[in-house]
DNA sequence: TTGTCTGCAAATTCTTTGCAACGTT
DNA sequence: AACGTTGCAAAGAATTTGCAGACAA
């Protein structure tokens, strides 16, 4: 049962100004790195991108790609935008368990921020040193070399806001 | 809650004895409280779980199922009673991001692990109580109202043990 | 030119659903 | 008998892939 339940992202989250475009060079530079060419398909995803905080969909990138005309308005295309683009590390993948993939760029230096979710769908992006220390320690703790780690709230909603 | 006692978390896989089966009954008693029947599928299905301390895809559900012969043989069968015992919050399920999701079972009283992805797909559960307070912290921080939480660490590969 | 990128359609994979037969209570 | 349960086949949804033509370097 996956009636489409739209799933919004808040904004509550006051970030850098600025990030967008500095993500948008820092991936262009990346792909161009990479050997790979600058068609207009993948750099239409990586604008999407750039302009947006926290996670889309590829239908959801391939609608504003839609939206502003031009090449890539294929979900094909996004995929395969996308894909490069992680394994470029340059977009991160969140399972929001409703079995849709959700997108979002991924700040160079590791900069980067878990998901509450909440009922309804809506989920909200939020960053917390605490936690991140806590989950070193706890890496070194169990042994491990750490790559990368997802974190996701459920919440029922808001006790304040 | 959870008080950051310093339990040393690193269990490979020590887990309490009877567990399975304590779950087992468990499991039984809520799916009768709700009405459901005792069919032979489900019960498979349950019988397969309380086994297995970690994850399993429906399809790896299944070929345990089907190994012990008897009813159940049938994936969309397997489906069904996931679903089910997930609605029941007998089941947790777990996306590793690669687009199947895993399912394991959830003991009563929020008794419950985390999981460390290694390269090559391997699962590793672990359970640690201070970062267990780490999240309660954060959420009270946040102001949100925890009704769960995943985390999944991505690690290169073991660097000790 | 050479090798990459795109779009379109077809194919895959995972998961859900319709329906008739069957089992439990 | 009433109603949940199961199996099979078909349907769906998300994501991937084969190909031929368009493009970038």
């Amino acid at each position: 049962m996956t009636p489409a339940s739209g799933v919004h992202a808040h904004h509550h989250h006051a970030e850098t100004p600025g990030a967008g475009r500095r993500w948008k060079r820092h991936a262009q530079q990346t792909v161009r790195d990479a050997g790979l060419r600058a068609g207009g398909g993948r750099a239409a995803v990586i604008e999407v991108l750039s302009g947006e905080e926290c996670v889309l969909t590829a239908q959801e990138v391939l609608d504003r790609v839609t939206r502003k005309g031009g090449p890539g308005g294929n979900l094909a295309t996004v995929y395969r935008a996308l894909d490069t683009l992680h394994a470029l590390r340059l977009v991160t993948r969140l399972d929001a368990g409703d079995g849709t993939a959700r997108y979002e760029r991924a700040m160079p230096g590791g900069e980067h921020h878990h998901h509450v979710l909440f009922p309804g769908g809506e989920i909200r992006p939020f960053h917390d040193d605490d936690l991140e220390a806590a989950i070193h320690a706890l890496a070194e703790r169990l042994g491990v070399e750490l790559t990368g780690h997802d974190i996701v709230l459920h919440a029922a909603r808001p006790t304040t806001d």
